[in-house]
RNA sequence: CGGGGUGUGGCGUAGUUUGGUAGCGCGCUUGGUUUGGGACCAAGAGGUCGGGAGUUCAAAUCUCCCCACCCCGACCA
């Protein structure tokens, strides 16, 4: 391919909406323009890098069994009416009518419709396990989609579906999907951790979650420097153990806080450490309120909290539905709680042990002092309800845990009955008799990884791509494309490089130099070839390689091998 | 959805406070010179100032309504 036959439309400013790197430098390398907010047309550069994921992808989806079909985006509403999702997806689901008035969505998912095609056409046991799989646009229309390409509202994602007789069969396809993640992602050259994670509104109650490590990531996750501990910081348990001193009870006591409202704010206008106080934070789970306690220096993990209670949403109560409680928003407390109001008091473990602490004494500008569990307030459950950090140990071998930041790139669940039962999707076993079928649910965010290897790979000057993932392994160029002879050579490798299979954009564009150069850095080809005077004083051709800064000289006729082998390394 | 912000040629921006009819850099076109890290000279093209309504002799600038986009939060296989 040679660059004045294609569109590769740099930027050498940074586009005002972007301040994701990730964004920035697709943008820039002319990849992807956007459309409308999270929606983006893919060019011929990033094109080129998603089919190479989805090629990927495919090929250890086949190595694992799996086999491709397509699944419609537009679905009708009557196939979501059967799980009840039509109702519970809410306003993420894109909806639309036809002319007829029926409704129909674009596909957020593709349950429904994989589980219903395999309710018509699957009968027997001795089909199974079968893995089918897709490549196709989703379509969320998330409330706020962000980060460019990250969080985008139509996105390509690769879903597969396992479909099993029973629980050793699932656990089996289970496992090939962990694996064929591992290697997609090794292949794609990026750094990544499978994390244990929560299995969230999907149901299941088994996950994993792939993510690569780069400290923009929006999820939080704690793994052990020892053993292979890891988990999506949501999932992770913090472990509890009861403390042995007692602190001698002080009096309890009304003391005048002007103004503090945060954790902070209490614990230096009283002099004390941010662990002294007892955080009350009140929550609105499925319409009810209730209030849970952690220390003043943790956060409240609110997906432990929702799955203690079973429910499916929370959010932080505002300050109108805490105002008709009567209770001041920053001076909230458990203590004379109970006897206001009927809110389910959740205690995380650690508060036990926290004596003479201070707390809110649900009065505008006052907060108490020597507040102690038991006497002074009563809780309905304790548990652990707070998120773990850095130094935690390990719920597998006891060893502090690190922290780190990831972008979820694939997650992967066990679904079981959930939707088989829901549609209808039996099968009958060696008996004779029917069963729903046992089914796996695993996703890929392609569009999303290419964001993510980006975010993970790049520099000052742009991209640095894996090789198995560059939009070109090798950009080539003559110093001076209007010098005839350098010109001549460059055109003459071009072809014996597209006869010897490199991967190979030949730019023959009549441009300086300098204006190449920086084009090839930041669009990030793992190897630019460069023919220059070297090349007519010694008859060497330069090699460049972008990872690296390394530069070799190579004889003309040794080139094409030199890359081969060097490329084929940097992909294993 | 709550809070904040921004919309001016393709990109980045000045001008808005104090109304007087749009400027700069990059990019683009043509000609010439140039060719190892985003060249130079010359001549050009390109703007309903996000949209609508209003105030005014006069609106990018003031008022009202709407829209889009970005950021924080909430939300999220």
């Amino acid at each position: 391919m040679r660059v004045t036959q294609m569109l590769i439309p740099t930027l050498r400013e940074v586009p005002a909406e972007a301040d994701t790197i990730s964004h920035q430098l697709l943008l820039r390398a002319g990849m992807v323009r956007k459309v409308a907010a999270g929606i983006y047309t893919l060019l011929p550069l990033g094109n080129r890098v998603v089919r190479k994921i989805e090629e990927i992808v495919r090929e250890e989806m086949d190595r694992a069994g799996g086999v491709e079909l397509l699944l419609p985006i537009v679905q009708p509403a009557e196939l979501w009416h059967q799980t009840g999702r039509w109702d519970v997806y809410g306003p993420e689901m894109f909806r639309l009518k036809d002319r007829h008035g029926r409704d129909f969505c674009l596909g957020p998912t593709h349950e429904e419709l994989i589980t219903y095609l395999f309710s018509q056409e699957v009968k027997s046991y001795r089909q199974l396990p079968l893995l089918l799989y897709q490549i196709n646009n989703k379509y969320r229309d998330e409330r706020r989609p962000r980060f460019g390409l990250m969080r985008g509202r139509e996105f390509i994602m690769k879903d597969l579906y396992s479909f099993d007789k029973d629980e050793d069969g699932l656990a089996v396809s289970y496992q090939k999907m962990y694996d064929a993640y591992s290697r997609v992602f090794s292949r794609c050259g990026l750094r990544f951790r499978a994390v244990e994670a929560d299995a969230g509104a999907i149901g299941g109650d088994h996950s994993h979650e792939f993510m690569v490590i780069a400290d923009t990531g929006e999820a939080e996750l704690t793994y052990c420097p020892v053993c292979d501990y890891a988990s999506n910081v949501e999932k992770t348990p913090c472990h509890y153990q009861a403390s042995e001193e007692k602190e001698e009870a002080g009096i309890l006591q009304l003391v005048a806080t002007p103004g503090a409202r945060t954790v902070e704010d209490v614990a230096s206008y009283l002099k004390l450490d941010p662990t002294k106080v007892l955080k009350s934070l009140f929550y609105k789970v499925d319409g009810k309120l209730i209030v849970v306690l952690v220390r003043g220096d943790r956060l409240v993990n609110e997906v432990k909290v929702l799955n203690y209670l079973n429910a499916t949403h929370l959010e932080i109560a505002d300050e109108r539905e805490m105002d008709e409680l009567g209770i001041p928003m920053g001076f909230a407390g458990p203590v004379g709680l109970r006897e206001r109001t009927a809110v389910t008091i959740l205690g995380d473990l650690e508060t036990k042990d926290l004596y003479n602490a201070v707390a809110g004494a649900n009065q505008k500008e006052y907060h108490y002092i020597n507040v102690n569990p038991g006497r002074d307030y009563q809780v309905d459950y304790y548990g652990d309800f707070r998120v773990a950090v850095e130094g935690d140990p390990c719920p597998h071998c006891g060893t502090g845990l690190k922290v780190q930041r990831g972008i979820e790139v694939g997650h992967i669940f066990k679904l079981r009955t959930k939707y088989s039962e829901a549609m209808g999707a039996t099968i009958l076993d060696e008996q004779g008799k029917e069963r729903p079928v046992i089914m796996g649910c695993y996703g890929i965010g392609v569009t999303r990884t290419m964001a993510a290897a980006v975010e993970q790979s790049h520099d000052q000057d742009g991209i640095i791509w894996p090789v198995s993932i560059a939009p070109f392994e090798v950009v080539l160029m003559a110093v001076n494309q209007r010098d005839p002879q350098l010109a001549g050579y460059a055109e003459e490798l071009y072809h014996h490089f597209v006869g010897a299979g490199i991967d190979v954009l030949f730019d023959d564009r009549n441009e300086r130099p300098g204006v190449k150069f920086k084009d090839a850095d930041l669009i990030g080809y793992p190897a630019r070839v460069v023919i220059g005077k070297k090349m007519l004083s010694d008859g060497l051709v330069e090699i460049k390689w972008r990872s690296s800064g390394e530069i070799t000289y190579k004889k003309m006729d040794e080139v094409a091998a030199y890359l081969q082998e060097t490329l084929s390394s940097m992909k294993s």
